[in-house]
DNA sequence: GGTGTTTACGTGGGGCGTAAGTATC
DNA sequence: GATACTTACGCCCCACGTAAACACC
């Protein structure tokens, strides 16, 4: 359960597509899937449903959500502690699922 | 700033050496001398002050504390939503030093 | 056939342990 | 000389991108 699995978890709902938050990332995007399903493996549970027109998140999926913005908050709550903020890289106190 | 570094990170709090915190955590000293190294420049701040006795939090460290202890709670409450909990590997709601 | 995701495969970087080095008492 | 942390070095595993395959419309 590592930040970037996070990241990427949020930019699919974010997207409702995981090749859109691929990009948005910087990644690929058999790489956003392979941090999915590791992510899902760690969790043992499926965070997306997987449709022809994107990827829409599963009741679990919505369970974790707020905790994994939360995390994310907090990582960069920590990086502004100590002087090192970022604001480049859509902190997520904006978030909002898109549509 | 992956989970394993904030881990050690409160470990080596916890017990107020390196070393303790390292077998605590099943590492060799090294490795969170390491982990440690490695935040510590993410951050761009010192974390320790290294004594010849130990380890003792800067005021920066002692900044970053408290989320960091944070994010490994939210972390294991993720974990406990999805049905992985884990008590078997101490969260950090009742972390004490050893003995 | 087009769109979106997954699997396969090869490569580069990160994280670990062991061993040696540095600093303080 | 003992204790605690750091640096050096080598190895293995993980994460990435490219390419091919699969599923649904």
């Amino acid at each position: 359960m590592h930040e970037r699995e996070l990241r990427a978890f949020v930019a699919i709902v974010e997207a409702g597509r995981m090749d859109h938050a691929a990009t948005s990332l910087g990644y690929s995007q058999p790489a956003i899937s392979y941090q999915i399903k590791c992510l899902e493996q760690q969790l043992g549970t499926r965070l997306f449903f997987r449709h022809p027109d994107g990827a829409q998140l599963t009741p679990e999926g919505a369970m974790v959500l707020p905790s994994a913005r939360a995390v994310l908050a907090l990582l960069d709550g920590i990086k502004e502690l100590t002087g090192r903020a970022d604001r480049s890289t859509a902190p997520v106190e904006h978030l909002r699922v898109a549509g």
